[in-house]
DNA sequence: CGGAATTTCGTAAACGTTTACGAGATCAGG
DNA sequence: CCTGATCTCGTAAACGTTTACGAAATTCCG
């Protein structure tokens, strides 16, 4: 079923009937809505490689996510969530949103590469950038619209977007400094993923303003997992002078880390202060104390996503220039009863403290609103 | 950059160049050399669209996730884990996996009926079956190869691969009326997802097969995820004559489980047995005291669907035909400490019983384990 | 050395679209 | 009725490949 057997069974030339599909003006009215109702009749639609040949695009986004980075970055309905953002904004333009995903063995690199030079999609959101990405060099040499999804210290100009860790960070210290905390540990994910240095340096900034120094054997580089979680949990415990707060820039580290300190009979809140992630909105739920937590809204980090590279697609086929987007996206801090006043023998030795104390519920932002989009979309 | 300017880059024709980078015979070592170390320097590979359009496939295979069913039916990393699989076997063929992902907004039937007439794909695996799923109707129509990732009533012949939810559905109940229940309650999710039915279906039959009911106020049917999972376990211990023991076919859902007993003071294990599932691996870790639950190999099971699907395609290719695979996946159950021997006022009024008891490890499978795939591939 | 067999390559058609161009039909206005 | 404008449509080229076909060059073998 091809648009000459179409036009052949509808006694007009295919130039019509394609005329006709595309909402071209001249074609009359009548033969439009024949050929429309043909088209659905008989479950006839344009073939894509025939047409994006001869369009020279595919009216594709690709949107590509990383396996060994993937489970590891971060978990469950993360990616999901954004896509669901960005679906709904390219759905208007008639672009369609396909996901790239590179499996165990392939290079990020060449996956990219290959996606590229065979021309499969107009525009390219990668994410889980590395400090150095080779990816976005490419990209940009290639000319190709596209978002990184996280910075990196690789490329030049070139849009992106990356949550706010410099504010996760900044108040994450401030809650834990007030509550008197002075020796807090940051758990980060091991590897070359970029945010796990930029969170680092950050709270590293943070403690310094406050005339605090991160000892080097404080910053502890785990998966990203529920067992890397455990194993800082492992490795918290076995430091000789323990620390009374720890901050986990991300959800799992923080889950894994709650359970070998009820392990151990270790008290969240109480024994150690503990700020965490909760990037996934029905997560933190089940956790006791209820964490404190940052949490943020990743539809409408998706609608952002989409709506730029829109932006970035239609500048290019109008032979335009733009402006490329960098925007940080801000996180809601929740406090829960995990961060308590540190306890006056802070030397890790369990003692009970009022265990209601400091359990205000507290909210507030790390970044403006952005003013693009509209309000939060609370989920499930 | 296309063929015509490698050809004339080359002194040679465009013909020679297609044979060449296409591994043909007629052409000699030598020029081949040339070629390809022409294109790798220049940076060319074919156009996928003019490549597909001549040649009448795309190579690609989709896999089609739902939106509103997915953060509901199973996480992330659930499907992340398959696609590593399906993918390692697909980049033996030189084949590509792409996800294509039906937003909130879309109808999944019309959604796949786009995917399928602009021949975008040469196989399918369409996840999260319904009952009645006229996507499958429509592909067998089409004659497309595909594969079900979950049954459905709909449709004639074809080929899926399923979880074994009878085999769980059997050990569930075998190890709780063992341990003395016989008042059980069956977690399961809302909508219509096929393998809750399937599930509830199935205990019903267990229960039967032991001279017992199910009651139709013991089926509980809740939106998959933790909220969901804390309103099952509200609405358990709301009841004037409360269970001694529940299943919940799903991950989240035990955890919201585990989590409102919690809160409500009622220990899991000790106060009411609790089976739930872990379809990712990491997930239980955390849960106190340990979940007994099934587990499974989800790599394995996306390369089954892989296989399955090379098969398929190179059927069709050859204009042959093959049988149609249906698989049941086995699951694996390991016994933890949140199923105990009911307690004689098995009323639900909290009564301690021995926290020890029952808790010795078992493990033992639902099914035969696949003749197909190799071993087990643990995964962090 | 001559013919056949083999190797290597160029030519051109085909895949299914979109669209520039131009032609016929219709219409308005004088 | 004539001219030009407008509306509607058919024709054909083009997009970047792959591949059937045949031709030229080379090798083989008696």
């Amino acid at each position: 079923m091809n648009i000459h057997d179409l036009a052949k069974h509808l006694n007009i030339s295919i130039g019509t009937v394609s005329r006709a599909l595309n909402g071209r003006a001249d074609v009359s009215e009548e033969t439009r809505k024949r050929v429309l109702e043909a088209a659905k009749r008989l479950g006839y639609s344009p073939n894509q490689s025939g047409r994006s040949l001869r369009r020279g695009s595919t009216g594709m986004v690709g949107f590509m996510v990383i396996a060994n980075r993937s489970r590891a970055v971060r978990g469950e309905a993360f990616f999901m969530t954004v896509f669901d953002g960005v679906q709904s904004v390219l759905a208007k333009e008639n672009l369609d949103l396909v996901i790239y995903y590179c499996g165990d063995g392939q290079s990020p690199e060449t996956y990219v590469q290959r996606i590229v030079e065979r021309g499969l999609v107009d525009g390219l959101i990668v994410s889980q950038t590395t400090r150095v990405d080779h990816r976005i060099d490419y990209l940009i040499q290639q000319n190709l619209p596209f978002i990184a999804f996280g910075r990196s210290q690789s490329g030049g100009d070139h849009s992106w977007i990356d949550l706010d860790f410099e504010g996760v960070a900044e108040q994450s210290i401030d809650l834990l400094t007030r509550l008197g905390h002075r020796r807090i540990a940051v758990a980060t994910p091991a590897g070359d993923v970029n945010y796990g240095f930029v969170y680092t340096e950050a709270c590293r900034a943070a403690l310094k303003r406050r005339g605090l120094e991160l000892d080097d054997d404080l910053v502890i580089r785990e998966a990203i997992s529920e067992a890397g979680g455990y194993r800082v949990g492992e490795r918290l415990l076995a430091m000789k002078q323990r620390p009374t707060g720890v901050v986990a820039v991300e959800n799992s580290l923080a889950i894994g880390l709650y359970s070998k300190l009820k392990d151990a009979g270790v008290a969240p809140g109480r024994d150690i202060s503990v700020v965490g992630f909760d990037e996934t909105p029905t997560f933190g739920l089940f956790l006791q104390p209820p964490l404190t937590r940052f949490r943020l809204e990743l539809v409408d980090l998706g609608r952002w996503l989409g709506t730029h590279m829109v932006e970035l697609i239609e500048a290019k086929r109008a032979g335009k220039t733009i402006p490329f987007a960098q925007k940080v996206w801000p996180l809601e801090l929740v406090v829960g009863a995990s961060t308590m006043p540190v306890s006056p023998a802070a030397d890790g030795a369990p003692e009970v403290v009022s265990a209601e104390a400091g359990a205000k519920r507290r909210v507030s932002r790390t970044a403006r609103t952005s003013s693009l989009l509209a309000g939060s979309t609370a989920r499930d």
